[in-house]
DNA sequence: GGGACGCATTGATTTACATCAAACCATCCG
DNA sequence: CGGATGGTTTGATGTAAATCAATGCGTCCC
């Protein structure tokens, strides 16, 4: 995972240019594509032809770019911000499958359809490959391929986590899971210790429809875990947590 | 999926004997490997490297073979039978994430410990793989790699439906998505159509844990269902659908 | 400034499902 | 045979979280 320091990929005419390095900027402003993901597994060689495939795209916060049931023409790389991946029932009702971070791939999907949807929660950048030459690309990287394998098994584990929770964890199980799981994510390397400080960048309805809550349930529980001392929540999208050991307790369901 | 009509691999000393033919037998009776999954991307010159890494093993039902949390040693490819793949809290609660039949890969986790546990739901056969020689028959196999990758993909979408169920429907609609599922699964190519019988191997807790119900409210819906003209519910395991149109009208949402 | 809007919090009430409880019905086995 | 055992069904009661409702509080923009 972080075996590459950063991408090493010189300065190319109009099309790749690489930031000065720093965790914050150590990507591809052109294609976008961080060393984590695709640069890391294809050589400086190389490089061109995925730019040939590559287009950077930057979404506004609450933009819709992949919808439910579409025709599946693209695959994307998040490079910066944080992506909502849901599915909806026709009455509205709407579960959020997963967050995808600076990293992720989405629209892996065998099918010709994409099977979920996905939404900028804050500002997001994606660099955005059709998938036809995705295809190409697959064909003569065998690495690739093995880095998204690596990343759709990483997606299970997380996918059957949230099924566990779903189905069987009650709420404040859930919110006490689901803070851990967002701190851990904050310390990832490349990202700076955070001593708690959590910046969730969505809003209580989509931490909502995450957990398979209301808004007012999280909103309760959220003051319930203020109360008994767990956390404290700031203005905005800020909470920070007290105590860890508190929230591991209640996550693991040792109510 | 189905581009590959049979096992062609004829009778090998020792390792690899070929069923006749016919649906039913079609998987090699040593490796017990189906030409859908690892057969079919393999050619017939190496099957002999296939069998060296792989040894056949019987589950009698209700044995646990994947201890969840257990060193990750073994890599599975069911052959007969359906496996319950579960995650479980400390106090015992318990949530199935998935059934697997033949065809399915088992313990494709890039960890080096399981993240759940696996038990045999009925007879299961399974074609048991050593991580270690996986990792080198990957490495000689682009294609099943690409295999590995397609069932990754199906998995996700499988898990993003099971989460909105889990999330966000209620538990008429969540047991009228199983009965459906169960339909679509019984009438895949080389299975033959079964007009709406249906067999189901796991009992009502099973279905509760996959739900994320109680035993009790899986009965209660389906003694609705059968009051509703739904469905017949037989003795043992067997369930008949006599109203697909109903339950579809259910299982969106439609309540 | 002052609506208007989106988001969050808190309270009162309802309800879908869980829990507790009892009875039923196979199959197994001494 | 008879009584244990494991799974299923059905009924009575309890409760966690949803729903309904009101208020607060930023930010945006006329």
């Amino acid at each position: 995972m972080s075996d590459m320091p950063s991408c090493q990929f010189e300065s190319r005419p109009r099309r790749i240019v690489i930031g000065a390095g720093g965790a914050q900027t150590d990507f591809c402003t052109t294609c976008s594509v961080r060393p984590t993901s695709v640069c890391s597994v294809i050589g400086p060689d190389d490089i061109s032809r995925l730019s040939d495939a590559a287009v950077e795209t930057i979404i506004p916060p609450g933009r819709g770019f992949i919808e439910e049931g579409a025709p599946a023409t693209d695959f994307f790389n998040v490079t910066s911000g944080t992506v909502k991946l849901f599915k909806a029932l026709p009455d509205g009702r709407r579960q959020i499958t997963g967050f995808a971070s600076p990293g992720h791939f989405l629209g892996l999907a065998v099918s010709d359809n994409y099977a979920f949807g996905a939404e900028a929660v804050d500002t997001v950048r994606v660099c955005r490959f059709s998938r036809d030459k995705m295809a190409d690309l697959l064909d003569d990287f065998p690495k690739l391929e093995r880095r998204l394998l690596e990343e759709a098994s990483n997606e299970l584990v997380a996918a059957q986590n949230q099924m566990l929770l779903l189905g069987r964890k009650t709420a404040r199980e859930r919110v006490a899971s689901f803070l851990l799981d967002q701190m851990h994510a904050s310390q990832l390397p490349g990202q700076e210790g955070t001593g708690g400080r959590l910046h969730l960048p969505m809003t209580r309805g989509d931490i909502a429809d995450y957990l398979g809550l209301t808004i007012e349930t999280v909103s309760r529980t959220l003051s319930w875990m203020r109360s008994q001392g767990m956390i404290e929540v700031g203005k905005g999208y800020a909470i920070t947590i007290l105590s860890v050991a508190k929230l591991d307790v209640l996550a693991a369901g040792n109510t």
